[in-house]
Order: structure tokens, then C-alpha cells, then sequence
DNA sequence: TAGTGGTCTAGACCACCCT
DNA sequence: GGGTGGTCTAGACCACTAC
């Protein structure tokens, strides 16, 4: 018996053939950038479906390992371009998760004229009010986050009524607004001497800063601020 | 005619079964936590097969909007956690995308014992050396990333005898080992007096800094922090 | 134990797009 | 024009798990 070369392990489900495909990437079976055998050939090759052999392919493809093109076939990408997924968690449960208590406190509630830059991603015209929502977030009652908020009151009147103290503005919106789209950014900010009172912290720390804008079709929804307290930090695995 | 209640548009793919069923859920016509009916009679409601409603509620799974459980059915999550996809950039990629002129250079060539938390990163023994490289990335000249990169000897001996004046340790590593699984990290830090004469900024301005680490199986690769001249940020639409 | 989703199969048609 | 992947279908069996 051969105990170098191991034996094919039984093909049986898609995700064996997507495994048997990956180990062929990675072992430079099918180097970078080589076309590889058509869906109908590697069906014959390895006993099933050409179905099958399609679903593995594509979930390749959707990682970012191989490229399909009708016509031009399936290729091993030449650069290929790794994701990172992140969940975007609610605060309360993170903080939970980590078996922390959680709690926050709104600081701020206003009507008032956003400033230029709120008010264009909010895509309202100049002198709208928008509500202004300002909160912090605790975990055991350290500083954990500093959000700042704006809500387009002409797409989300209610939550002017809404009754803040019981349910976080976050929270609020996920439950009586439809799932909306959005677009979110990272990055590293010097805490202004605000952040820094209110996290806790000294003016200059480094922040992580995610701000998101969310809307429906086409109408904005809110667009928010969020500034974690020091040590704070995005882990993935890819 | 009826030109409020738009009639049904035709379903044809997967993808018009996919958005109606979208459509639905953001409608609240299935409300959050409420079960919805179970593919086979979707798939008569439909008038398509149930491997269709199955591709279509596959789909919305993975994005989190729905929960499926054998038995128990499919539910509208409570809290649909919204996961935000990143493409990991190559640094040169990015820079030239903008249109800029992206240039290198290695500041830093050395085997050295890697400090504590980098060993155990790459779960190395106590007194192996690793390979130390430090690498400046510029856009049109001016610093932009400040790579500092620790990379195993014992798996990637190769490194040593590379050419990384003619491409950087990244491509390197990238054309020449096979791929790899690893961890991310994103946070904020204050630069130190050497991030930030190296990034043309002052002692403790906020950058974004990014930690990865790769590893073959069992065998780590390398450990690199990534420090990003400030204005950096990650963009993503979710 | 029975209902539900997960998957495989074989065959078919089609859209795309390289040559 | 023709080869390739993308998808749909109908039917089948299976794995999981709530009841």
C-alpha cells in the first residue's frame, strides 16, 4: 500500500469537489493563471454532475480564487483578491457577547441644521432639520462608544416620538425601518477634546472611527458617526 | 387598470424569485421573526422549481436575512447581522488604481529574533531567528504605507535570497508560495516617533494599522503590521 | 417520526463572448 | 460560429431536528 501518495478521498458532495479543487490551486496543480479543464470534463473526471462541479466552481469563484468567463472558460486568478467579511454587530450584543454589561445614555436630542456635510450625505436641501442624536455606550460602565447620529426626519418622522431612553436610536431604527442598504467606512482619527471627555480618554488618542450612511431606494435614512473608546479592534479571519 | 397595486413582475430566475422575496421582507409583508412558508410551496406559489426558491433563499441566508433550519423551517432574522465585505487590496494595485505613481522602498533586510508576541504569532522557539523586513510603499513619492514584516525562515526559506529591490516582500510572498489562510486585524494607533518620520507625519497622529497574519496548515508565514499614512480609510458598501 | 432544508442527477436551453 | 458557463427543471434521496 502507498502511503505517500494518499488515495483520492472519496468525491462525494460539492464541497469535496470544492475541496479536491482548492488543494489543486494551493499545490500549484493548476498554477496561477492556467485555464482549467471545462465543467463537462471534470464531471467525467470525477464521477458526478456537471451541476455539482458548477457549484464548486462557482463558490471559488465568488472567493475570488478562480475566474469564469462564458466561452473563455475557468482560469486560476493570476492576483487573487482576498475578502475580508466583517459583521457588523449591534453594539449591545457585542458588548454582551463578551459578557460585559451593557448600557448607554443619550446625551444629546435636537432638532437642528445639520452641518454641510451631514446634510449632502442626508441629501437635504439647504435649512432642513434633521434630528440630532447623540449617545454613549457603555460596558460596565466604562466609555465604550461615542455615537453621533442624524436622522432625515422627512423619511423617519417617528422617531422624534420614539421614546429613546428604553431602546437605543440604533436599536429603534433596526426595528421600524425596512432593511435599507448603506455604505460604511474605516478609519483612524486624533480624539477631539469632545471624544476624549466623553470616552474617557485624552485629546489625541487614536480612534477607530466607522461612520455609515444607510437609505432606502432613495430616500437617506441617517447617516452616523461612531468613535470607539482606545484598544478597540476589527478581527477577522480570511 | 390597476396602477397602484403594480401586477407581480414576471419570475423567471432565481434572482427575480430572490429580489421578490427581498421585496417582501423589506415591505414587512414577511415580517422579522416570522416564519415563511417552506420551499415546496413557494415554489408552486411561484410557478418555478423548488431548486430556484432554494438558490433564492440560499442567497438571502448567507446575507444574513433570513435563518434556515432543516425541520424547522426559514424565519426572517430578528436582527439580521449586516456583514460588510472588504477586498484586501495590493498595496500597488490601490495606488496605481487612484492613478498614482506607486514606488517602494526596502529600509530594513535583517535575520533577528523576532520580539515575544511576533514569536508566538509564528509559533516560533524561543531564540529562532526570523527574517526582519521593513518596507516604505509611496504614492507619487509620498509615504503611504509603512510596512514592518516578519516572515518565517523555517517555512519560507526562500525570502532570503529574493530579489526585493525589484519587487516587493508582498508580491514575493504572493507569486511564490501557495495560498494561505490567515487572520486580520483593524485598529487606530497613535504613530510612534518612528511610524511617524517614516510617514512624513507627527509623533502620535491617528493611524489606521492594519495586523495580518498567514499561515500554510499548521506552518505560520509571516506576521506584518501595516501602518498607513493618516487620511487613510476602508470603503465599502454593504 | 415526520417535516423541512440540503443536495445530487440527468437533461435541457440559453446568454455570452472569444476566435 | 461554436464552446463555455449559467441556469432551470423534475425527481429523488438524505440529514437533521423539532415535536
Amino acid at each position: 500500500m502507498n502511503l505517500i501518495n494518499t488515495p483520492t478521498p472519496e468525491i462525494q458532495s460539492w464541497q469535496d469537489v470544492h475541496d479536491e479543487f482548492l488543494r489543486r490551486i494551493r499545490e500549484r496543480i493548476w498554477p496561477p493563471g492556467e485555464q482549467i479543464p471545462n465543467e463537462a470534463d471534470l464531471a467525467i473526471e470525477l464521477g458526478c454532475a456537471r451541476t455539482t462541479i458548477n457549484r464548486a466552481l462557482r463558490t471559488l469563484a465568488d472567493a475570488g480564487l478562480v475566474e469564469r468567463r462564458r466561452k473563455a472558460g475557468t482560469r486560476v486568478s493570476l492576483h487573487p483578491v482576498r475578502k475580508a467579511i466583517f459583521d457588523i454587530p449591534i453594539v449591545r450584543q457585542e458588548i454582551e457577547q463578551r459578557g460585559d454589561r451593557y448600557s448607554c445614555s443619550l446625551i444629546l436630542r435636537k432638532k437642528s441644521k445639520p452641518p454641510r456635510r451631514i446634510a449632502s450625505q442626508l441629501k437635504l436641501d439647504a435649512g432642513d432639520l434633521a434630528a440630532h442624536l447623540e449617545t454613549l455606550h457603555f460596558a460596565n460602565d466604562k466609555p465604550y462608544l461615542y455615537e453621533d447620529r442624524w436622522v432625515n426626519l422627512q423619511t423617519v418622522p417617528g422617531i422624534w416620538e420614539a421614546d429613546l431612553d428604553s431602546i437605543n436610536a440604533n436599536e429603534w431604527l433596526i426595528q421600524n425601518m425596512p432593511l435599507s442598504t448603506g455604505s460604511i467606512n474605516f478609519s483612524a482619527e486624533n480624539a477631539s477634546k469632545k471624544d476624549a471627555e466623553l470616552l474617557g480618554t485624552s485629546e489625541g488618542s487614536a480612534l477607530f472611527i466607522v461612520e455609515r450612511i444607510t437609505w432606502l431606494s432613495e430616500q437617506s435614512i441617517t447617516a452616523v458617526r461612531l468613535a470607539y473608546a482606545p484598544g478597540y479592534h476589527l478581527h477577522t479571519t480570511i
